[in-house]
DNA sequence: GTGGTTCAATGGTCCAACCAATTTCTACAC
DNA sequence: GTGTAGAAATTGGTTGGACCATTGAACCAC
């Protein structure tokens, strides 16, 4: 028999309730990533439950990155919300050595490149133009500061994972960029990082233009490739521990 | 300037100062998965905060899969904890279609092939030994059962990871296969899944022998092009929905 | 304009009680 | 003694109401 052909009833679960209705009312309001939300209060009102309630499903939806509450102001949708969404929520066991840092770029480097391999597969011309766009920026901003740009540089490469189609690129990309840079901006500060990784920005845009997988690819394993030199001798320089 | 240098200051961070708090029990206790915390009461009355506050502190983490809550029985460990652990919430629109489960297996493909060549780099004499017996239990399962085991498939799989070197390609995967299996199984439920794949599980582990990473990267995209074969096969004959 | 002040709205916290599920204890029948 | 049904205690789930802290807009003095 098939176990999943009598599954558990469904006593209480009210604040699953609350966030089921949650979702019917962004997708009946058209609600987009940035907007408000109603105040707990009156969602507390309508849905007849306690605010506390409200707040238990809110703090859900706030851990998986859904919502942003802002005391005084609201509660805000960060993200695109649908009745069948699937949540995978991962925690590593994290640690804020040089083994932990390289261990991340090690992911970045096969993300990296098959993403900008799909890419360049299916990018359109408007997606192309998009990219381009977003590497004119940070290259004018590294001629401005003489030197990369966390933002714009980031804003570079999350242009290629959405036009990858994969959500998922930009969404594990994104967590280990973040590890990567609460640990490097401050303890190591080295100013020039980075520095090397500048020209394969053009080069990579310039496969994905004219539609090269394979080269695209190669390009971003080498701009990996500098970044995990930079960590090295920055490593090397600050004496970083090499195990916590 | 520098804006990582002026960062916002935190008044309060009440429930994340309760989660610093049950980190420390924890590990103080050194409680095991499985484990049951203090009462949400007793935590209350010890931290000196409201039992809404530690509920909502207990709600994240309950949303991380770090702990259960049990109605009538108490709130247990699932997980363990560490002071230091990066949270990474995946969310995967449109669920338990073929799109999701090809995006799933894009990611995989790229860390399914960096990890075999890190292993074919990284590998001990002991570790292809471990490797092996991994292939062969996996081998004789598939013999007497004429078909993939996924349990003995996954074991197979999780000694690569492990001798990489880095946990994240686990930790990470392991998401993905989760993800992968709860849909496989049950609405595709195909016989023969995986079988064609058989094969490819020997040859890596002779190119990993080899210490040959690129001959092992190169079979484990192979095998994994066989899986996204499978896939779209069976969604052809189910006529599974391609979009929501 | 510029810089304070006031004030209403909103999320954050607290309390005290009660509900619902679970576990444990207890009394009773045998 | 043993087993079982029922009572009691324990624990997470929910409620309603109150107050605090922050935000942002409107307003005011200069």
């Amino acid at each position: 028999m098939d176990q999943n052909s009598l599954p558990p009833i469904q006593t209480t679960a009210r604040d699953d309730a609350v966030l089921k209705a949650l979702v019917g009312f962004v997708r009946a309001e058209a609600l987009q990533p940035g907007e408000r939300l109603p105040t707990e209060r009156i969602l507390a009102e309508r849905l007849k439950v306690s605010r506390n309630t409200v707040r238990e499903a809110l703090t859900r939806w706030e851990g998986l990155g859904l919502v942003e509450r802002r005391q005084g102001s609201g509660t805000y949708l960060k993200a695109a919300v649908s009745p069948d969404m699937l949540h995978m929520p991962l925690t590593l066991a994290g640690g804020n050595d040089f083994t932990s840092l390289m261990q991340t770029l090690e992911i970045r480097r096969a993300l990296e490149a098959e993403a900008a391999a799909l890419c360049a597969e299916r990018a359109s011309q408007a997606d192309i133009a998009e990219i381009e766009r977003k590497l004119d920026i940070m290259e004018q901003a590294f001629r401005t500061r003489d030197g990369m740009s966390s933002e714009e540089d980031w804003e570079f490469h999350q242009a290629i994972y959405r036009v990858s189609g994969n959500p998922l690129f930009e969404q594990i990309i994104a967590a280990m960029h973040e590890l990567f840079h609460r640990f490097w901006e401050h303890p190591l500060g080295v100013r020039d990082f980075g520095h090397a990784s500048f020209p394969y920005h053009r080069t990579i845009y310039e496969f994905i233009a004219a539609r090269d997988p394979q080269g695209a690819r190669a390009e971003a394993l080498k701009l990996i490739a500098t970044v995990e030199d930079d960590l090295k001798r920055g490593a090397a320089k600050l004496k970083l521990p090499s195990q916590t």
